[in-house]
DNA sequence: TATATCTGAGTGAACATTCATTCCGCTCCC
DNA sequence: GGGAGCGGAATGAATGTTCACTCAGATATA
């Protein structure tokens, strides 16, 4: 058997059950179980479950941040640039529902709590990622409302990730047009 | 002693240590001990911890529906009402930190989902609450992008929350002028 | 055979909930 | 007035369950 084939499918399991029924909702034995392996297994691989929860987590992460990633990318205008990622973060969210599904319930807990403080340590000391890097130029450039960084997040982040919700949940049908219109208006509220 | 000094002592503890430490994060030994009253007590006021759960959301709720009325606001026009209710929420969110971060927990849990999907069919079915009633009014008179109710409600209330969230964690400071400044960038987003 | 990997019954801690018992304020009779 | 008796309110130790995690032994691999 391939090395990790049994750690792949601990956490494949573990993303699914944890999505469907959170964190506390989902113990080490329904993963052993799903997964059919045995319940020390997971501990083999694992040192706890906070650190297969922060694993879930990463692994997410980086699936997401590669759906983020364009090639002549920095050759676009920031409004480009803008409908590029706001676009692409909601298509993610939308096809990969587990995926989304974790990591809302991730960023909704102390875990995330966290992850964000730790986040804004390092975007103070210029650290930024993708989306912070997208509005510090638009605001020197003077395109964006003059508001702090974290309002421009808000503000084109937030309604994102409620579309992305309420579309998984099934309270509306996203679809390309919608999609286009949404992130024009996500676009309206941080443009000057 | 009143009627129910411990029932409301009970409300008051339990909403500030579930608004810390979250749902699991809180047994029922740390309300009765942090409320001095017996482990049993409790039981004698709400049949189960959901019970209790549901018991203090409602009384947030009611809370929060107050801090959003006003009286002269039918004379007001749907731009008007906008900056009003907006303006209000925000501001009573980040004055009752604890009640945010309660309905936070709340909403982000199957209690939360629940019960937005019993809203969601209340509203098919026309018992809006203030919010759609503004939206539906707002799309009808033309005033407002011609979106699904669902959009409207993230491009105007999700940024509201992310930022109350924010300021309550101490990532930035929200002072009037940024307040006003964020609601009219949500108005931005939902006008047409 | 020797080493690495895997297993799942077992462990102790934590939890929500129960219930036999105690407490306390009230009424009613002498 | 006072004390006996009553009943709802309050108590917290006890209960049964669930959980994360361990480890002695089984199995696979080399």
């Amino acid at each position: 058997m391939a090395k990790s084939l049994k750690r792949d499918e601990i956490i494949r399991v573990a993303l699914e059950l944890i999505a469907e029924h959170g964190f506390h909702g989902t113990s080490m034995a329904m993963v052993a179980e799903e997964a059919k392996v045995g319940a020390g297994t997971i501990y083999r691989y694992f040192e706890s479950k906070d650190a297969l929860i922060m694993a879930l987590f990463k692994e997410a992460e980086i699936k997401m941040q590669e759906a983020l990633t364009v090639k002549p990318y920095e050759h676009f205008s920031i409004r480009e640039r803008f409908f590029y990622l706001h676009t692409s973060l909601l298509r993610y969210m939308i096809n990969n529902p587990i995926h989304f599904k974790y990591l809302e319930q991730f960023f909704n807990s102390p875990y995330g709590i966290k992850f964000r403080r730790d986040q804004f340590l390092k975007d103070k000391k210029g650290e930024s990622h993708t989306f912070l890097k997208l509005f510090s130029e638009g605001l020197s450039q003077g395109i964006m409302k003059n508001l702090p960084l974290v309002v421009l997040f808000a503000l084109a982040l937030g309604p994102i990730m409620d579309m992305a919700r309420d579309h998984i949940l099934g309270f509306f049908k996203l679809n390309d047009d919608l999609i286009t219109q949404s992130v024009e208006a996500c676009w309206d509220a941080v443009k000057k």
